[in-house]
DNA sequence: AGACGATGTGTACATCCTTACATATCGTCT
DNA sequence: AGACGATATGTAAGGATGTACACATCGTCT
């Protein structure tokens, strides 16, 4: 080390590092998100990896537990405002068609989670939790099963408008809702 | 070269190696899915790779297309067996909950896939294919807007059960399927 | 003030990777 | 049989990567 340069007082340096990792994983993916670049997103030295992380991968277990905490929220928020069934089921429509939740960000984030979970059992918790607060969110307004179809469709349609923009329309996604929870139709 | 080993007369080498790509991206995700492993799973060596493709991309979209057209003629094949209306639906509910389409190995790798098409262009269009052709095996039974409810579903579903197997359960999905096409009940 | 542990930084190294290519071998056409 | 293009193979060059680690600097406690 020749010429040190004035070291940062960098507190929570460990969360900006989680960040960046994110978007380096959005736009390089899984198989593109390196050390080096995550330093570089970070704005801080190579060294600084190895310090606050054993290994690439605790590093991507955090941001994915990271991912999973944020988003998840933003879901939970978005039903628990819901006062009426009608409003939580165009709570649900807007989770699918709004940019609230859906983003592209989001999503493409999401399908690396979906990969890497297969590959690695801490992600894969992370995963099954996220999915399990999202349906005891859905089911403080709908019956057990209907959680179950409301969350698969969520699920569904946000990947095919992911594929190909508004395939799945706001309409036919209203009508879905309103299939599958017709049964319990109240004044609201 | 100083001990050439007998050249072996392997004709259609390349879609050897384009099998074992897949079986690699399965195992190790795109991340971990080098020229290397692939030569090794293909037993073949590593100069083959260079000599029938320009580059790991190239494999990979050999790769992915070949998923998506084995996959796809699954789900069609699937689909045109039915010949009654009741027939289609029970098939969509055997290609969600069955072991024949969604297999462990066909939801890892299309997760990368999802993963890999945010990135490629030449993906994107395989997958966007492959959702076209499911949507018309669907509307030989049902009515365009039912199609997109039921492909949304069968994405759906698939993904959760993979997360947390048997969380939705034939008998919810069977319901669904019910709850979507029921304006379109005939005696079948 | 001094000491000590936590935090930050630069760099080196072994490893693995992609890619290219010179050479060997085969099928086939004349 | 001979030639020629397609196919197959081993190896090496050059670069990127993960990780370790020695050293610098800070906050804080005594």
């Amino acid at each position: 080390m020749k010429q040190p340069s004035r070291r940062r007082y960098d507190p929570d340096r460990r969360n900006r590092i989680i960040e960046a990792a994110l978007d380096v994983i959005e736009i390089h993916g899984i198989a593109g998100a390196t050390h080096r670049r995550i330093a570089d997103a970070a704005d801080v030295p190579l060294g600084s990896m190895s310090y606050h992380f054993n290994g690439l991968e605790e590093v991507f277990v955090a941001a994915f537990s990271l991912l999973a905490e944020t988003v998840s929220a933003k879901f939970v928020e978005l039903l628990d405002a819901a006062k009426t069934k009608d409003e939580a089921r165009e709570a649900v429509v807007e989770l699918i068609c709004g940019n609230v939740w859906a983003t592209e960000r989001n999503m493409r984030l999401s399908y690396e989670l979906y990969a890497y979970s297969m590959r690695n059992e801490a992600i894969r918790a992370v995963f099954v939790d996220w999915m399990a607060r999202s349906r005891r969110a859905l089911e403080r307004h709908f019956s057990s099963r209907t959680a179950d179809a409301l969350d698969t469709i969520i699920e569904g349609a946000t990947i095919h408008n992911t594929a190909q923009p508004d395939t799945v329309t706001r309409e036919v996604v209203r009508w879905m809702v309103l299939s599958l929870t017709r049964e319990e139709y109240d004044i609201g």
